[in-house]
DNA sequence: AAATTAATTAATTGCATGAATAATAAACGG
DNA sequence: CCGTTTATTATTCATGCAATTAATTAATTT
C-alpha cells in the first residue's frame, strides 16, 4: 500500500512548505472525523511524512487545531466586520444587505475543498463544548457577530434583545448546517452555481426570518 | 477520590435497571464528549460499575450509541408523522401547523436534562459523515423529514423542488443549533417559559424563512 | 570551510482504550 | 434444594495514540 522507498533522513533538499500542507491535510480529516476521532499519524499518513512532524510545527494536538481554526476563521470574521463598516459608512442599508454581508464570506468558502471542509469544522466546532474549542468560537467570531446583533437589532427596533439574540442563533445555525450540508444536494451540485443559489435562498430565508413576528 | 469499599463480584441483590442507566450517562456523555471523545470506562465510572457492563448489555460502543439515539430519535420521528397525519386529517392548515408540528417534539426535548443531552447529540450526528452516524440519521429521520418536504411543497407549489429541500435543511440546521445551544441564552434561561418563548421565535423564523421568496 | 541552525526520520515511552475471558454470587425454574 | 441463567467484578491483552528524544542531513551564517 502506497510503499515508497524508504525515506532518507535528515533535511531534504530544497523547501517543501511543510507547514501549509500540514494545515490542509489536518483540516481535511479534523473535518471529516472530528478532533477525538484523528490521529496526528494520519495527517502525517496522508503527506507520506514522519508523525514527529507534527510536534516540529505545531508543538501539540490542540495547538494544531488552534492554527487550522485560526487561519480561515479569521478571515471570515475580518470580511464580516469590514462588509458591515462598509454598510454603516453608506449610511442606510436593508435586513438583506446584512444578512448577505454576514453569509457571504462564508459562502465562499463553498467553493474549494478546503473551505467545505472548514465550513464542516466549523459547524463541528459549534456542537462541541469542549473547553478549548469554547474559547476558540469566541475569539474568533464573538465580536463580529455581536455587531451584527447591535446592527439587527438597530433595523427592528421592537424586537427585544433576547428575541435578536434568538434570531442570530437561528441564522448561525442554518447557514453552518446549510453550507457544510455534505450530504445529497451540495455533493453533487458544488458547482459556482449552486453555491449562488444555496447563498440567495439562505439570504432569502433569514431575511423571511428576521422580518417575521410571532403571534 | 469517590473511592467506596470495595465491590461485591457476583449478582447483586435486587435489581439496578442497570441498562436504563447506563443509555443515560452515555447520553450525557456523548452530548458533551463525542463519539470518539467518550470512553466506555467514563460511561461505566458514572455509576460506580465495572467497564464490562457495557459490552454485556451493549455488545460493544457503536451499538451502545445506536441505542442510546434511537431511544429518543424514533420517539420525535413518530411524533412529527403522526401530527402531520393529524393536520392532513383536519383538512387545511398552514405553513406555521406545518412547522410547529415538526418542531414541537423536539422542543418537548429542552424541558429536561437528557432532553438536552440528546438534542446536542443529535446536532452532532448531523455534522458526522461516518459511516454509521450517517445511516442511523437516515433510518430515524428520514421517512418524516420526506413527509415533511412534501407537505411544505404542497402548501408552496410556486417553489422548486430544490429550494423546498434547502430551506428544510436550514429550517433543521437552525432548530437544532438553537434548541441545542450549550451556551449562553439558554444555560441560564431553561425554565419551561424561556423554551416556550424560544419556540415562538424558531416557528416565526422558519414561517418567515419559508414564505420568504428569493430576489 | 567551519559552525550553527533548520528540517526531517527513527525509535521509544507511557498511557488509555476497547474488547474478551474467567470468576463469583444472586435469582429463578423445576 | 439443585441446576441453570442472569448480573456483576476482576483481570488480562493487544492496539493505538500523543509526545519525546536522538540521530541525520541540508541550508545558512560567519
Amino acid at each position: 500500500m502506497t510503499r515508497g522507498r524508504p525515506k532518507k533522513v535528515g533535511r531534504p533538499e530544497g523547501q517543501t512548505n511543510l507547514s501549509d500542507k500540514l494545515l490542509d491535510a489536518a483540516e481535511l480529516l479534523f473535518a471529516e472525523q472530528g478532533y477525538s476521532g484523528t490521529a496526528l499519524r494520519q495527517v502525517a499518513d496522508k503527506l507520506d511524512v514522519n508523525p514527529a512532524m507534527t510536534a516540529y510545527y505545531f508543538k501539540n494536538k490542540e495547538n494544531l487545531f488552534r492554527e487550522v481554526f485560526l487561519r480561515r476563521g479569521l478571515v471570515v470574521a475580518r470580511q464580516r466586520l469590514e462588509r458591515l463598516a462598509a454598510l454603516s459608512a453608506e449610511g442606510s442599508h436593508t435586513v438583506e444587505d446584512l444578512a448577505r454581508a454576514f453569509l457571504e464570506p462564508s459562502a465562499q468558502l463553498m467553493g474549494t475543498r478546503q473551505g467545505r471542509a472548514f465550513l464542516r469544522l466549523h459547524a463541528r466546532l459549534h456542537m462541541e463544548p469542549e473547553a478549548f474549542s469554547y474559547a476558540l468560537r469566541r475569539e474568533v467570531y464573538d465580536e463580529s457577530t455581536r455587531a451584527y446583533a447591535q446592527a439587527f437589532h438597530r433595523l427592528l427596533p421592537q424586537a427585544t434583545e433576547l428575541q435578536i439574540f434568538q434570531k442570530v442563533s437561528l441564522m448561525v445555525g442554518a447557514y453552518l448546517y446549510a453550507f457544510s450540508d455534505t450530504n445529497r444536494l451540495a455533493e453533487l451540485a458544488k458547482s459556482q452555481n449552486a453555491t449562488d443559489d444555496l447563498l440567495d435562498t439562505t439570504v432569502a430565508f433569514v431575511v423571511g426570518g428576521f422580518l417575521s413576528v410571532k403571534g
